[in-house]
DNA sequence: CGACCCCCACATATGTGGGGGTCGGTGCGATATT
């Protein structure tokens, strides 16, 4: 940013009146650099990812444009939860109201107060804005704004768990496209691609902050015994000073590290999905309330947790990509204190993740539902698809989605699947699809190739992760572990040579990808088709080339 | 993909090893039952 642009944006029409709405209907005495030039590009008409870490206002982002645009804020969230308190923190400020539309009270009466221009801001599920009469309703209230929060679930959750994610970008299209900002503290490069992608974002301003947590130690004890692990941790989390989370794989074993911690003499819970809705009410509550030592959890702990003081994030287990690691020890020192992540690693235990990864497209049922639409000829609603083929909306959804991502068939706005005239055959439009589920599980197989990568690294941890993210840091942090034990003063000399950070490269069988990090004798490059790919600078002859 | 459990065979009377089966994460919303 030049000097003019700068003394503009802090004294700017825009920056002034975007600093006093905050001040006025907040109380936020000032804003962050990244914040202000996001709520600006909102005002103008901009669309915007952001990724922040968590704690740094990313809400503020998109609640104060909200209060110098006409018309309602709808807001997409994952959870109920979330929604839920959000919606309380708005509700103590003069927003101008907020509700939340789920299926815990009245979706009716929810709608009715945006329509009746009383609730300023909208928090809903991707699910509920899969019913066309729901987005029908918000349309007519003419939203002025949507953001998409924990933006990355588009990503993680969109290709098969909740399926909705992939649809918002229809959604948006038919809330007339205002501003649409996305909120996340952890996305890749290709991560941030798909998001924009599926959300149909036009020309987004991205900015990305603050990946850095230069607090949080980073460690990785190497096990063979699966029992020698499991001893260790639990020696380690008695011992360790401070709150404590630790990151199991299964439901079992979150009950099982909790019980043998609790004998340790720590006051200690688990948590996981299977337990139930009060049990994990109670859990959470405590763990707010300060009255907890250590969480064990499964990967369902996380998101909503605003603790500033976790000392300790401990992994029993990988989890499926360095992603989800990084977003899980992000939880760790949030107050800028010293904090400690270490991963107890086995890498067999990687073999539940690629289990998990494991699940492919049905082929017969893409092929049915295909053939189902072309012999229709015209249109047919979705629930008369579910109850033709007898399957549940969520699977139904998801084989939409690929079909429709092989440009085999295209959904309206009132829910009518239809076939793309002089589109693909239903067997070649099967086909297609089944092909692009591949491409999705060859990616995801090399995200848990780079856990592994992290975990076996003799480099620099944070390195490793900060460039995976696509951030240079072409130094050494000098607070992991393999840092401590080899001392290396110089930097490997990351920027000399063929193949630089971040160009665009063209494998012979792989296709393009992107450069993510550069050592002294290897890269690791970012494929299209086919994800991370770790390359020997001596091998590459002239498989790669730069494009 | 791997852990774990059960069962059975085996060489010997209790412990080892192999084979077969099962299980494993994340949440919305709708529906059925208290």
């Amino acid at each position: 940013m030049g000097l003019l642009e700068r003394l503009n944006s802090r004294y700017g029409r825009r920056g002034r009146k975007l600093r006093a709405t905050a001040r006025q209907t907040f109380d936020w005495k000032d804003l962050r650099p990244g914040q202000q030039e996001a709520m600006e590009h909102l005002l103008d008409g901009r669309d915007v990812l952001l990724v922040m870490p968590t704690g740094s206002g990313k809400s503020a982002v998109y609640q104060v444009p909200a209060q110098l645009r006409d018309g309602p804020t709808v807001v997409v969230s994952p959870l109920i939860a979330l929604q839920r308190d959000q919606v309380m923190s708005l509700l103590k400020t003069d927003a101008g109201g907020a509700v939340a539309v789920n299926s815990t009270s009245s979706v009716d009466k929810g709608l009715e107060k945006v329509t009746a221009g009383e609730a300023e801001f909208v928090f809903l599920s991707p699910e509920q804005l899969a019913k066309p009469d729901v987005v029908d309703r918000l349309a007519k209230a003419r939203p002025s704004l949507i953001a998409v929060d924990e933006a990355h679930c588009v990503s993680s959750w969109g290709h098969d768990f909740r399926p909705d994610y992939l649809r918002l970008g229809k959604v948006i299209e038919r809330l007339g496209h205002p501003p649409v900002v996305a909120l996340t503290a952890t996305a890749a490069p290709n991560v941030r691609e798909e998001i924009v992608r599926f959300l149909g974002m036009r020309d987004p301003v991205q900015i990305v902050r603050g990946f850095d947590r230069p607090n949080i130690e980073l460690k990785v004890r190497r096990f063979v015994r699966e029992e020698d692990k499991r001893k260790a941790l639990i020696e380690h989390a008695a011992a360790a000073e401070g709150l404590t989370l630790v990151y199991v794989a299964t439901r079992r074993e979150a009950a099982e590290y909790a019980e043998a911690l609790a004998k340790a003499g720590r006051r200690a819970e688990s948590y996981h999905a299977g337990m139930r809705a009060k049990e994990r009410t109670r859990v959470h509550e405590l763990f707010t309330a300060g009255e907890l030592d250590v969480v064990v959890a499964t990967s369902a702990f996380g998101m909503g947790i605003d603790r500033p003081d976790v000392r300790h994030v401990l992994h029993a287990a990988p989890p499926e990509s360095p992603d989800s690691y990084y977003q899980e020890i992000g939880r760790a020192g949030r107050d800028g204190n010293p904090a400690h992540a270490m991963l107890f690693y086995r890498s067999e235990d990687l073999g539940l993740r690629r289990f998990f990864a494991s699940g492919r497209a049905d082929a017969e049922a893409l092929l049915r539902v295909a053939t189902l639409v072309a012999e229709h000829g015209g249109t047919v609603q979705v629930s008369e698809l579910r109850s033709l083929l007898g399957i549940g909306s969520s699977q139904l959804t998801s084989l939409i989605n690929l079909l429709e991502q092989a440009d085999a068939l295209t959904v309206s706005a009132s829910g009518e699947v239809r076939a793309v005239r002089g589109g693909p055959t239903p067997k070649q439009a099967a086909a297609r699809a089944v092909e692009l589920d591949e491409v999705r599980h060859r990616v995801d197989d090399s995200r848990i190739d780079m856990m592994r990568g992290y975990a076996e690294t003799t480099g620099c941890r944070r390195r490793f992760l900060l460039e995976y993210f696509g951030e240079p840091y072409g130094r050494h942090c000098g607070n992991c572990d393999t840092c401590v034990a080899a001392p290396r003063p110089d930097a490997a000399p990351v920027d000399e040579g063929p193949f630089p950070l971040h160009s665009k490269v063209v494998h012979k069988a792989w296709g393009e990808g992107t450069v993510m990090s550069r050592e002294r004798d290897r890269i690791t490059v970012a494929f299209d088709s086919v994800g991370y790919k770790t390359l020997a600078l001596a091998a590459i002859g002239d498989v790669l080339t730069a494009q």
